[in-house]
DNA sequence: CGGCGCTGTCGAAACGTTTCGTGTAATGCT
DNA sequence: AGCATTACACGAAACGTTTCGACAGCGCCG
């Protein structure tokens, strides 16, 4: 029985005789054999790894992601490898470099900026079908899968709004990333579309971690003119605007109403419940792979095509109508 | 020059002199050279990949390990993989087996199962370093970091003896897996020592599972006899427990004291914040990858060792005095 | 001054697959 | 019966590394 035989058979990317194809599968489970996957990648020049890259696993939003994903790929005969860059650029070379060097099929990113530098340095770096997740970065044709986040921040804005705030604050994200701009013009539009002016103090800046933006919140609520509402546009900030809040002694809703983007487990048992815009994360996560399964299956590149998902308003308890 | 003059100047593998060094580094550069993982994994006959099977990603918990040792992987050159099996057998099955075939150089393992037939089925599927995590899997030789389960369970018991409680009830998990075994351990011993006598009817069931354990806690707060506090082995099971207790309109901890084991980021954000017995995760994660990637640098087999940590009681605003 | 050991470079072999061209026996067709 | 066709099996080559033995040049020592 020759080499050549026994892959024909086990692959069936030949004609074989049954009587061929019964004994490798006997001599199969003899041996215990297992194909070795990095000859097989070596011969055919592509692996069956998956590269996801994420801001940071430990966020219940991206584990989630990371969780379909890896199903997916599962089934498909693919593995998953997940990164968190941790917000890190020189980090995510690293991982970049190292998956280059696993000469990975395709990558699923969730990229922490969006601005041209880092998309022609990733451009640059990436020689493999890519789906981008969650965030639009400039002008690369990459596929994207994203949220409509204009209407998400809307959506919560307009739910304030309605409930005659009028001071609302919104916890930005990282400037310059796609994500975060869309985010507060959704809350910029729905100031125009009630008519009703900003009040620049009002836009504080975070950077997607809890510290930073319950350090914002305590100062914003100690100042002169503090808000009566909040639009926090990620998870983790959310939790810290709630951390903050409670260092003053103050809480959700009495003091300030908080509406997050992104809902996730835990939301509904935190104190308050969250009001949230949820986001659809698990459609948007298969969505990704599926289309990045696709593109390496079908050998077909990338066509820049954007996909988006809309968002639904979760009211819980930590928005009230405004007293007085 | 030839390609084996490249490969020693790049590796060092052999005296080159520092002329050819330096246009082998231009080379590099200019071609953007990166060595294929594939080749040198099949030459070398292991690859740079550590595979990591956890229960589910989608816990802090396991989010949490998942990060911190992609970290020190990534740092000593080694690339992670994470999987959730999801107590699934047949899915940890699958994921075995494509580990294999991609020949990953080590496995940390967190078992969900601890059973002799799972052993020795572990046994027979894997033939590369092992080493298991938090909990512990009868009989195989493998090197095991885990935590003081007893004294966890102690910890929380005792706690809630000394507030008062008398009738206490605990949250177990999958009956024969070791961790819940001897947490189970704990809260019989905390009675035993403090010659309290134990009602069996408050030993609930659960599985991991949130929705299980909210089951169970509806159940028995329904009942006749009610018990005026609750040891929940593991975080889900205590969010469950909470959504439970919900349910029924009742409070923690009005109507029970509740404690869990295994803190984690929004503990202090729950309602009430969670009281809790702190596992001591990152140095028990970086303690695992640290054993493993010794095993397999020096290529030593495992010595069975078990390294144990200790746990730590964090009061917050679960758990309160029995009145009355 | 001839052999020895050292330094630096080279070529070939091997790792485990897949692919492709070739060979061969059997089958069908005229 | 003879030829074309098909079905099946085979061997060799190639993928990109690392490793190992061979070898050339060179200084050193006896």
């Amino acid at each position: 029985m020759a080499i050549s035989t026994a892959s024909a058979a086990l692959n069936r990317s030949a004609p074989v005789s049954d009587d061929v194809i019964a004994k490798v599968a006997e001599a199969v489970r003899e041996l215990g054999y297992v194909p070795h996957g990095a000859a097989q990648s070596l011969r055919s020049g592509q692996s069956r790894l998956i590269g996801l890259i994420v801001p940071n696993i430990t966020n219940p939003h991206f584990a989630a992601v990371a969780r379909i994903i890896e199903n997916v790929c599962l089934n498909a005969g693919y593995l998953s490898m997940v990164f968190s860059t941790g917000q890190d650029s020189e980090r995510e070379d690293q991982i970049l470099r190292m998956l280059r060097q696993q000469r990975v099929a395709g990558l699923i990113i969730i990229p922490t900026r969006s601005d041209a530098e880092h998309g022609r340095r990733l451009r640059a770096e990436i020689h493999v079908p890519t789906v981008l997740l969650d965030m639009y970065v400039e002008g690369l044709g990459y596929d994207v899968v994203k949220l409509d986040n204009v209407a998400a921040t809307r959506l919560a804005t307009e739910h304030l709004i309605g409930l005659g705030h009028r001071r609302i604050a919104v916890l930005t994200g990282i400037p310059g990333l796609a994500t975060s701009i869309d985010r507060l013009e959704g809350y910029l539009d729905a100031h125009r579309r009630a008519g009703l002016a900003v009040d620049e103090h009002l836009q504080l800046k975070g950077d997607y971690e809890q510290a930073t933006s319950a350090q914002s919140v305590r100062e914003i609520m100690r100042g002169a003119a503090p808000p009566t509402a909040l639009v926090s546009i990620s998870n983790m900030m959310t939790l810290g605007a709630l951390h903050g809040l409670r260092d003053l002694g103050l809480g959700a809703p009495k003091h300030l109403s908080i509406v997050g983007i992104d809902d996730f487990d835990f939301a509904d048992l935190i104190d308050p419940p969250l009001t949230v815009v949820r986001v659809p994360l698990a459609p948007m996560a298969e969505r990704s792979i599926g289309i990045l399964l696709e593109m390496i299956g079908m050998k077909r590149p990338a066509r820049g095509t954007v996909e988006i998902f809309q968002p639904e308003l979760v009211v819980r308890g930590s928005t009230a109508r405004l007293r007085g």
